[in-house]
RNA sequence: GGCCCGUUAGUCUAGUGGCUAGGACGCAUGGUUCUCAUCCAUGAAGCAGGAGUUCAAUUCUCCUACGGGCUGCCA
């Protein structure tokens, strides 16, 4: 077994998710969380979630609501949190202002930060005259002090900016995809405190994850361009960076953005068209990640006994739906009927194919047929509509090309006779299968000329479960029901002799 | 445009300076069978292209192409 380095070396690993409440918790949000969590629960670390909600104009209590059920419902518990608290508290940013204005004003102080006194209108007009974006000018820069005091006097509004190294190159290291380096020529002099008083991302995620004793940033590649900033700030208050690791980012079928276009896109759509979250952890891990060759099923627990950011991945990895679809099926089958039956239960209400009066193992006998032929959840509506609901609807396909034959009328009557001559208690695939044998045998038919037609009128469709099995589920009173129905609305005529 | 990151079948991936380049999803065919699903078996399908280093490159280096990201008082 291979010796995990950073557990021995440093025994005190601390990572965060830190999302920006401003939308549903997306599969790629998810995946960073997970990765996140998996690392801290390998290594014995800390987990930590706090809420960067520094953009006051895209905040949105919804989107933080959704993004705690989000994590609670894939099981990515955290050790430290805004509900949880914990020894760095509050962990929402937006509760934490004075530390960032405190820490401003240090960089004030010890020069590597200056006012910046420029309007929006102004740095607008700035960009749309650049034919190529260089950036702020720098304008305020090299205020004088006595500039400076007017304008502060004067009530100007303003910003901080961070005073970056007019040349040379930013350094570091990432652990994923090994040395990064920076022109500095490219960076801005980026913006650590607004106008209205809140903290950047770069300032504030700097802070707290210092703060907070972050050890390890895993995080989307899409950070890579600002870690040199990031790498400047640490510097600038004489503190060291935490390890990076930049995560590759999660592509929609296709390739692209993910969005709604592709289908969906937020943790909670998954949840809602009856993905399993044990299902969509074991699939997301898999996406930049992989449990080594001949592996894709695996538990939590064996998720985080392998988990290692030596084998994440660099490369972007596409979502796709398929291999998802099939991951749920596996989970659904392995599940034990009663927990399955649970699961399935509220979209069966929803349908109208239970209430608070039906038993719940009453459904057992038709979720066992349902199971191994769903990949959601709420297939177990379609699936189980014809074992449990009075009234089905008749495929016209189904209807027209097994209920159309002569023959089949004088089958189904046989058969309805038979059917009403087997005990209530009898209604039982070993009892059914014999009967209808003899029935088949009796009439020179093969089965499948007596089956499929029966199975149109008692399901409404071409496929169902074996029917023995699922004459025995819809029962005696609804089979002869259906039967009846069929032969009276679809079934051609015949002479009742024959 | 500039900068940065990346490139193994359609997709997710394993892997090595020398192997028939492995697995999974999907797809195809066959088996089981009353249909569907499951299950089993088999098959098609890949190292982006070009230089170089080397006895030998999918693996190392460079270039090109392609993909992605950043270039905000968003995160």
């Amino acid at each position: 077994m291979p010796v995990d380095q950073s557990h021995t070396s440093s025994p005190s690993i601390r990572v965060r998710f830190a999302p920006s409440p401003t939308g549903l918790l997306h599969v790629g949000g998810a995946r960073t969380a997970l990765f996140n969590w998996l690392f801290a629960r390998h290594s014995g670390g800390t987990f930590i979630l706090r809420i960067e909600d520094t953009d006051r104009t895209r905040f949105d209590a919804n989107a933080l609501r959704d993004i705690l059920d989000s994590l609670r419902w894939l099981g990515l518990n955290w050790d430290e949190g805004p509900d949880v608290g914990g020894p760095h508290a509050p962990y929402l940013q937006s509760e934490r202002l004075h530390i960032y204005r405190e820490h401003a004003q240090q960089l004030l102080a010890s020069g590597h930060a200056y006012y910046c006194f420029c309007s929006p209108e102004r740095l607008d007009s700035l960009r749309s005259q650049q034919s190529i974006q260089t950036g702020y000018d720098r304008r305020c820069r090299n205020l004088s002090t006595s500039q400076v005091q007017r304008e502060l006097d004067a009530r100007t509004p303003y910003v901080i900016r961070f005073k970056m190294p007019l040349d040379g190159t930013t350094d570091f290291h990432d652990l994923i995809r090994g040395p990064i380096s920076y022109p500095n020529t490219q960076q801005d002099d980026f913006v650590l405190l607004k106008t209205d008083g809140f903290p950047t991302y770069h300032l504030a995620n700097v802070v707290d994850d210092h703060l907070m004793r972050i050890s390890h940033v895993l995080r989307g590649e899409e950070w890579i361009p600002s870690t040199p900033k990031h790498v400047r700030l640490y510097d600038a208050f004489g503190w060291s960076p935490p390890v990076f690791a930049h995560l590759p980012v999660i592509l929609a079928p296709g390739g692209g953005k993910l969005s709604k276009r592709h289908g969906a896109a937020a943790v909670a759509e998954y949840r809602a068209l009856g993905y399993l979250p044990d299902a969509l952890v074991n699939f997301l891990a898999l996406l930049g990640w992989s449990l080594g060759p001949d592996r894709e099923l695996a538990s939590r627990d064996e998720l985080i006994r392998e988990f290692s950011l030596e084998n994440v991945s660099k490369t972007a990895a596409q979502f796709n739906h398929e291999k998802l679809n099939w991951m749920n099926a596996t989970y659904i089958r392995s599940l034990p009927l009663n927990q399955l039956a649970a699961l399935v239960w509220p979209y069966l209400a929803q349908a109208g194919l239970v209430s608070d009066a039906t038993p719940l193992d009453s459904i057992f006998p038709a979720l066992k047929l349902a199971q191994e032929r769903m990949q959601l959840l709420s297939d177990a509506v379609p699936q189980m509509r014809c074992f449990l609901a009075d009234e089905i609807d008749y495929d016209p396909a189904a209807v027209k090309k097994f209920l159309s034959h002569h023959a089949v009328a004088s089958h189904l009557r046989a058969l309805m006779q038979r059917f009403a001559a087997i005990p209530d208690s009898h209604f039982t695939p070993a009892y059914l299968e014999p009967v209808i044998n003899a029935y088949v045998a009796e009439s020179g038919q093969s089965l499948k000329h007596v089956v499929h037609p029966l199975r149109v009128a008692v399901t409404g469709k071409a496929a169902s479960p074996g029917i023995f099995e699922t004459l025995a589920c819809i029962g005696k009173r609804r089979t002869i029901a259906r039967i009846a129905y069929a032969l009276e609305h679809f079934a051609p005529t015949l002479p009742q002799s024959q």
